[in-house]
DNA sequence: GACTTATTCTATAGGTCGATAGATAGAATT
DNA sequence: AATTCTATCTATCGACCTATAGAATAAGTC
């Protein structure tokens, strides 16, 4: 009665735990999504990997689309709520879209594929869900879009920039990432660094930085 | 015999000009590719948009694959040689990293679904031209990469940059353009412009460039 | 107007893929 | 031991899609 095995908290009422594999399944998905494209992809080939027969994949998802959508959701999920904490704390626009673009790329390291599908194959949703990710994806646009205007109207950042031609480069810059990732030897803490220095303070040397040491 | 229509030089030795349609089709053919991506469209899509017979385009293309290719090729033309031709020019760095992304965004006017087809789906060629368009590829990213080490080298650019992440930021941020570019109501000189002051001089305010105002 | 070449059509073969139905083996539960 | 549940299997259907073959039409050309 006190507990015998760790993980037996009853979820519902009664049995085990259904679906064990459950995440296995959809990691090796995202992996062949990832690799050949939804429509390249077949379900044969996601089973291949898996070492299981293509009908036994029936039994953790109702249909491929579906199962894009799941791999589609973990490759979203945390961004938008990150991403809102971060753009409300009491620090310089500068810091925060610093914070923004590097909690953007980490998720590339853990869940690059789910990250690669969403970005690359969102498209192939069915037409409910897709609006629904789309609302979200605009949502988070609007996040950078407000804290780049924010540094312009603090003095910080260049007045008479295009906000939303800023956060189009910005997330653009930052989403490739997923794409090249695997192949480049940078970790995510390099990229964001550079990614950070790059938007914030561009190519061209500074005359002058930290002290506009007179003159 | 002076000209009766206006185009009929004779192309070869006999008859008219056979498939007159060909520029049309690919064109029907890339916008498909885009919108669906390649192996989501069918070529009953193609036929659809045509007003033909899915047969039909096998008049114009031998297969689904040749004509993927087709499409990627018009939709990377002329990058390498026109990048090459300005990463050769006696101007500095910053200014032919400049035109070079102007020259990166200006096809998206008149051939972004090529582009985007290329961008998109160049993974879904048969292995050989794959290859071959992958080392057109990189060709590119090695002038982008020159011409920023060029300005380091000059003293125009921050020293310790890395140049190869500078090189994917760019190029992602311009190669998304290709997936909002429809959308969004932006001129390309007006993006090319934007990007430009975001890669060279950054958001941040410059202490002082042309006249420290003193304090 | 007969001939030739260019273009599109009809019809269909052949293959692949997603999805369903029902059986089975093993584990857990009673 | 009997029963229930979990996970996977075998077998297969129907739909869709690429590509081919060959007929039919259109558009000059002699």
């Amino acid at each position: 009665m006190i507990g015998m095995t760790v993980a037996t908290l009853p979820t519902s009422h009664r049995s085990a735990s259904p679906r064990r594999r459950a995440p296995q399944i959809i990691e090796a998905t995202a992996m062949v999504f990832a690799e050949r494209g939804f429509h390249g992809a077949t379900t044969q080939d996601i089973a291949d990997v898996l070492g299981i027969r293509q009908a036994s994949l029936y039994y953790y998802f109702s249909s491929k689309e579906a199962a894009l959508e799941l791999v589609c959701l973990r490759g979203v999920e945390g961004f938008f709520e990150t991403g809102k904490a971060i753009a409300a704390r009491p620090e310089s626009a500068q810091k925060r879209l610093s914070l923004l673009i590097s909690s953007h790329l980490s998720p590339m390291l853990d869940r690059g594929n789910f990250v690669k599908v969403f970005l690359n194959e969102r498209q192939h949703l069915p037409a409910e869900s897709r609006r629904r990710i789309g609302r979200w994806s605009r949502g988070l646009e609007r996040i950078f879009e407000q804290v780049i205007e924010e540094g312009v109207a603090a003095g910080e950042f260049r007045a008479g920039l295009d906000a939303r031609l800023v956060t189009l480069a910005v997330l653009g810059m930052c989403n490739a990432a997923s794409s090249w990732y695997l192949k480049e030897n940078k970790g995510v803490p390099a990229i964001a660094a550079e990614f950070s220095n790059l938007v914030i303070d561009g190519l061209a040397i500074r005359p002058a930085k930290r002290r506009p040491s007179r003159r």
